[in-house]
DNA sequence: CACGCTCTGCCTGCG
DNA sequence: GCAGAGCGTG
């Protein structure tokens, strides 16, 4: 063999033997260090093990184990070193190989981009441990999209005309912006509520759409023109206040690189190496952003699995992924297929599930962990015997398996379920947390405040100015406000401004001391600003403003605003003490890119209780899948529109394969949601599960009267009604979600929705030609077909 | 302009 | 079941 030869081949033996943990494919993604790189990492498949030993070999190796070249002092001695080495100690096989690094980038020119920054943390902590140094002198870029093109913003966003203090506004903004602009533009905020109008903004700046190419592409639709209109007007006040929207967030950086070359080439040479992970869930501008990013050393590589993209409803193109290879030519693939985390009937389940859907890459995980728990599926009555249930099982594992508390998650459908298991749980004495639902940052008390921060922050929000200017009272109304506004937007001011110059105007003659005493005190907080502590100005605005003696004030009902609001000069403190230079504008920026999943903290020994989509990324001993019903989940929507099921069906895929061990799922026989019961059958998506994985455990109790076969449709009483045994009326046939029935005049459809209503039961059915009615039980006259 | 009452609509997932 | 909008009154 010659010698060159001899020296490749001992120098990748010695690379294997260091990274021996690692399977062949993940071993082959972590050498590949150039060229665009796909790695389609199944569930468990430790794919962020391998982005962190990838990173910290580039770092310290390099393209070494790729490289042809061979240092020119290497002796047969050196060789023959290298091939007896492979038994060393592997720290010593790793300083021998640091020889060999060939073309190392520095830690600042690697950038990678996470789901959540709780990742990004986490990725962050185990590169430091890797590579053996201090985390905080570890400088690779991690974080979200959002975080790291805000970063970008801050820094240039001066260049496509957003000023370095632009707020970023949180959904209930969004919402509050739609709402002002309807009423400017005179459109009827019920044909075009902005739960309707917002996700079709959201889209467009997702597939990097200007109101104008907006308007250009809508062709003669009446419902879109208005929307065109609505999201120029949109996008004109965000510009007026200053502030961006999440979307604007990953538009705008995409619209800065593309557009300022000097800006677009200091990001280009710098970043040598990009690596995104969960790309299965990036969207059309976020791809472009990736394409931009690594547009010059063209060392892109993207981590994802397209069974588990679950984001598509917010603009996620599981594109991206498909086409990676087309995108980028000479791109290699790396499939991931061993399963690291789940026992092989979990996985076997997983599998069987996601069979079922259409569209996907095709591709099998597969455990070397045989066996396993069966999957225990449990019928129970409603859903506080569904807490009861989740909370014994808790109790009974941690007794006789000697389990913590942390070993255990619950992961619903919809933060809406969260209630009645908690309600048991905190009976029973469980420790539990809850992620999402309302968080912290969307309590009224916390965003006026926040508000109030944000105006001094960014005296254009005009926004912010409208939330706090009567909040607490100050005496001014509607019609003081709409002066202000129509003055505003005569000279082209901001708000705040107005009121500072209130005496000048005629129209404020009678409000003006109020206005221009307001607009003195949020001056005097500017001021203190520079001087005080960030805790010491959150007091002084809490106290100046008089917010805190109006909490006092209302006495007893607000003890617990007031406690809120205590709180968030806590996470002042806190802030201060994380950070050398804790500044407003920073503390602003944490708490709007902050997602719940980020504050989750794995140490705790507590239940841990979230969504199916928040568990993206995490794992569990033991998992509990409530409300497995249809109609919840797979959620009414989803049943009658194939795309929108097999996106529910990676979501059910992706919840199963959060568990390593244990797998707990339930299904209530009536569910009280939204103050009225539901009646739905189990979901389809358990019925794919091979039975034989299956344990079932139905609770034994007194069998109902059974209608018409089949699943239990009726319906008994409303919220509060107290439920009487059904002996009484029914006259009137009823039918379950899925039900075949025949219409006079609609003709045949198929139930959708069952939902009690007062003493009569209200019937969604899609109709075989008319499409969907809603339509009343005792009226309808509907018929039962087979 | 503030307050309190009634009524309506909500009803997925999220950085 | 609840929050927010809308309306009428002091």
């Amino acid at each position: 063999m010659e010698f060159r030869e001899r020296f490749q081949k001992a120098k990748r033996a010695l690379f294997d033997a260091l990274y021996d943990t690692l399977n062949p494919e993940q071993r082959a993604a972590v050498y590949q260090v150039n060229d665009p790189l796909l790695v389609l990492a199944g569930a468990g498949s430790g794919k962020t093990t391998v982005l962190v030993k990838r990173i910290a070999h580039m770092i310290r190796y390099g393209n070494a184990y790729h490289s042809a070249r061979m240092p020119a002092d290497v002796s047969e001695a050196e060789v023959t070193a290298l091939e007896g080495a492979l038994s060393y100690d592997k720290e010593i096989i790793a300083s021998i190989l640091e020889r060999y690094r060939e073309d190392a980038p520095p830690a600042w020119a690697v950038l990678a981009i996470t789901f959540t920054n709780k990742a990004a943390n986490e990725m962050k902590e185990r590169l430091a441990k890797e590579l053996g140094v201090e985390e905080g002198t570890l400088d690779v870029w991690a974080g979200t999209f959002h975080s790291v093109c805000v970063r970008i913003l801050r820094r240039y966003g001066e260049e496509i005309g957003l000023l370095r203090n632009f707020t970023i506004y949180d959904a209930d903004d969004q919402k509050r912006i739609v709402k002002a602009v309807l009423k400017d533009l005179n459109i009827d905020d019920k044909m075009f509520p902005p739960r309707a109008v917002l996700p079709v903004i959201s889209r467009a700046k997702d597939t990097m759409t200007t109101p104008v190419e907006f308007a250009a592409s809508i062709g003669n639709d009446y419902r879109m023109k208005q929307i065109a209109k609505i999201y120029e007007a949109y996008q004109k006040r965000l510009k007026e206040a200053n502030a961006v929207d999440f979307d604007d967030i990953i538009m705008k950086t995409v619209m800065l690189l593309r557009d300022v070359e000097d800006v677009r080439n200091y990001y280009q040479r710098r970043f040598r190496y990009v690596l995104i992970d969960e790309y299965q869930d990036t969207n059309a501008a976020q791809f472009e952003l990736a394409r931009l990013l690594s547009g010059y050393h063209r060392n892109l590589m993207v981590v994802g699995d397209d069974d588990q993209s679950i984001y598509k409803f917010r603009g996620a193109t599981i594109e991206n992924i498909l086409h990676f290879d087309t995108a980028f030519e000479d791109a290699r693939v790396i499939k991931l297929e061993q399963n690291y985390r789940s026992t092989s009937n979990i996985l076997a389940a997983a599998n069987a599930v996601i069979e079922h859907n259409d569209t996907r890459h095709g591709k099998k995980l597969w455990t070397a962990k045989e066996g396993g728990h069966k999957i225990v599926l449990a019928e129970v009555d409603d859903q506080t015997a569904e807490g009861v249930f989740i909370s014994e099982k808790i109790m009974q594992l941690v007794r006789t398996e000697g389990r913590k508390f942390s070993d255990f998650a619950v992961l619903y459908r919809m933060n809406a379920q969260s209630n009645a298991i908690e309600k048991v749980l905190a009976r029973s004495g469980v420790p539990y947390r809850v992620l999402g639902g309302t968080r912290f940052y969307e309590r009224k008390e916390i965003k006026d405040i926040m508000a109030y921060l944000c105006l001094v922050n960014n005296p254009s929000d005009d926004l912010r100015f409208e939330r706090i200017i009567n909040e607490p009272k100050r005496k001014i109304g509607a019609t003081t406000l709409t002066a202000i506004r129509d003055i505003a937007l005569t000279e082209g001011i901001a708000m705040l401004t107005v009121c500072e110059r209130a005496s000048s105007y005629k129209a404020l003659e009678r409000v003006a001391p109020r206005l221009m005493e307001f607009a003195a005190m949020m001056e005097s907080f500017r001021e203190r600003q520079e001087i005080l502590a960030l805790s010491d100005l959150f007091r002084a605005v809490i106290d100046d403003t008089g917010y805190r003696a109006m909490l006092v004030a209302e006495g007893e009902e607000s003890a617990e605003r007031l406690e809120n609001v205590e709180e968030l000069i806590s996470n002042a403190v806190d802030y201060e003490e994380n950070n050398d230079n804790a500044t407003l504008s920073g503390f602003l920026e944490e708490v709007a890119l902050v997602s719940d999943i980020d504050n989750y903290d794995k140490d705790a020994d507590a239940v841990v209780m979230m969504t199916m989509h928040s568990a993206k990324g995490l794992e569990f001993p033991v998992v509990f899948l409530p409300g497995l019903e249809n109609g919840m989940f797979p959620s009414m929507a989803a049943l009658t529109d194939h795309n929108e099921l097999e996106e529910e069906r990676r979501l059910m895929y992706v919840a199963i394969t959060r568990a390593r061990e244990r797998l707990f799922m339930t299904h209530v026989k009536e569910r009280l949601l939204y103050g009225s019961t539901q009646y739905n059958p189990l979901s389809r998506f358990v019925k794919e599960i091979p039975p034989l994985l299956l344990d079932k455990k139905d609770e034994r109790e007194a069998p109902r009267a059974r209608v018409s076969g089949g699943y239990q449709p009726t319906v008994i009483g409303g919220i509060g009604g107290p439920r009487k045994p059904e002996k009484t009326k029914t006259p009137v046939e009823v039918f379950a979600v899925g039900d075949c029935v025949q219409h006079q005049t609609f003709g045949r459809g198929t139930v959708l929705s069952v939902r009690s209503l007062g003493s009569d039961t209200l019937y969604e059915v899609m109709f075989d030609t008319v499409g969907t009615k809603k339509l009343m039980g005792n009226m309808a006259k509907l018929k039962k077909v087979e």
